[in-house]
DNA sequence: CGAGAGCCTTGACTCAGATCAAAACGCGGG
DNA sequence: CCCGCGTTTTGATCTGAGTCAAGGCTCTCG
């Protein structure tokens, strides 16, 4: 577990989030401001990068890896409230404490603004106020999703909406959608796939092996996973099987 | 139920929410272009405003009134995502159509604008978009919250969480926290409170008994509340007794 | 190679909440 | 005053997911 943290990218050209990030939407010059307030940090699988109730002086994006945000009741019950995915933006301008714990699933590589310089920048570059406004929005979209599932699944449809959400985001990623069966990595251990879910982990665990029994998926090792049919998996999470699948 | 809409207000200094809306950070001459723009709009009790997957041409606030947001799967599990009280915005700039239905709990009166108009309107004009960016952050946090209890509290927690953000809301409204017995009204019928909490109405009414029968609240009638002590509902609720009760 | 630590799976049993069914409560209208 | 309808309560029973308890699989490390 002890590797050496991924290299931090240097120069924003050549930042993989350049183009889904916060700074998305802006010109060269605001890049250039940007520049010279960020700085990079890293974090190892399994550290808590910020515990909820914390102070918290920065913002930032995740620019590698994948965090969790979860919420901890206080005998112990937890729900992940968001998953973070390269791009995804850490942090609220204008509230000082965190609210979530974010726990490093992986390795990650952090681009961090001290929140002070932060806001008074987004104050006077409107390109960046837009961009996390629309990037909030689909956050608020993906939250209400969830709650749907939270609230009426089945632990077995949970499931499949689960495995249905990380198969559609590593689509959008590997750009072409190609025929055939898709094969995804899952990110999460059994237990961090409960607590996205409301489950327990033997839950999971036993409708993963349905699923897999009735050969809605393929398993090749614990986390490597074959979708032979996407729409039968759509069918199953009790999704509209056709909708939001167009280019 | 055939009663006379209420009366819009004509002008936005006198308007209820103000000082809360997506207008709220405008100065006067803001305010006097979006004046140009905006309508009202009426909705019974019981309408349903917009259809999810209809084109939606306009955004707005609700003014008075109590509206839900809901999502339903093909064979008729429904789940509440949203619960839109004055103030709150619905629609969302950049994007042409509904993603969840919306109907009105109570009598309604909105403040409209075409959503072209305003979508430039907020291009220009940085104080509507902060504005959006943090009530969309709110919203975001309350979705959090709800994840919680969705997700991971029994059917008596998930009761006394919504009468707790029900008086919680109402004690903001009406401005002074007073001591003593807090005394609330429920907008929601069983049956809605169940599509909130992802239970069945027969749980729902179960829970609400036992709480009534153990103390914690007293009915007066089906819907109108009394919270003798507010740490005790918060302790039912599973939360921090002590968290967000400051000024 | 064997021991230990993490994960993951599987089985037996329990229980909270769903489901099915019936009755009670209000309330507006004739 | 009674009727009818929508809402709520209450009861009996069922069941999906939780709980408790073993084991199994794969690494890494000694």
């Amino acid at each position: 577990m002890l590797k050496e943290p991924t290299a931090a990218p240097r120069d924003c050209a050549e930042c993989p989030i350049r183009h889904r990030a916060v700074c998305a939407r802006c010109e060269s010059d605001e890049l250039e401001l940007l520049d010279q307030i960020k700085y990079y940090r890293s974090f190892e699988a399994g550290q808590t990068l910020i515990w909820s109730g914390d102070p918290m002086d920065f913002v930032g994006s995740v620019v590698t890896g994948i965090a969790t945000l979860t919420q901890t009741m206080e005998d112990g019950r937890t729900q992940m409230v968001g998953l973070l995915l390269p791009s995804d933006f850490v942090g609220r301008p204008g509230r000082d404490s965190a609210a979530y714990d974010v726990v490093a699933t992986t390795n990650i590589v952090m681009c961090c603004f001290r929140k002070k310089p932060f806001e008074e920048m987004m104050a006077r570059t409107p390109h960046i106020a837009q961009r996390l406004l629309e990037m909030t929005l689909d956050e608020l979209d993906a939250a209400r999703e969830w709650m749907l599932v939270l609230g009426r699944k089945t632990a077995r449809e949970k499931i499949a909406s689960l495995i249905a959400i990380i198969a559609r985001r590593d689509a959008a990623l590997s750009i072409a959608g190609k025929r055939g069966p898709l094969v995804i990595d899952l990110p999460l251990t059994r237990e961090a796939m409960a607590d996205y879910l409301g489950l327990t982990l033997e839950t999971v665990s036993r409708q993963v092996s349905a699923l897999k029994k009735d050969g809605v998926i393929a398993l090749e090792g614990k986390r490597r996973v074959t979708i032979p049919d996407f729409n039968r998996l759509l069918d199953e999470a009790g999704d509209d099987s056709d909708g939001g699948m167009l280019a």
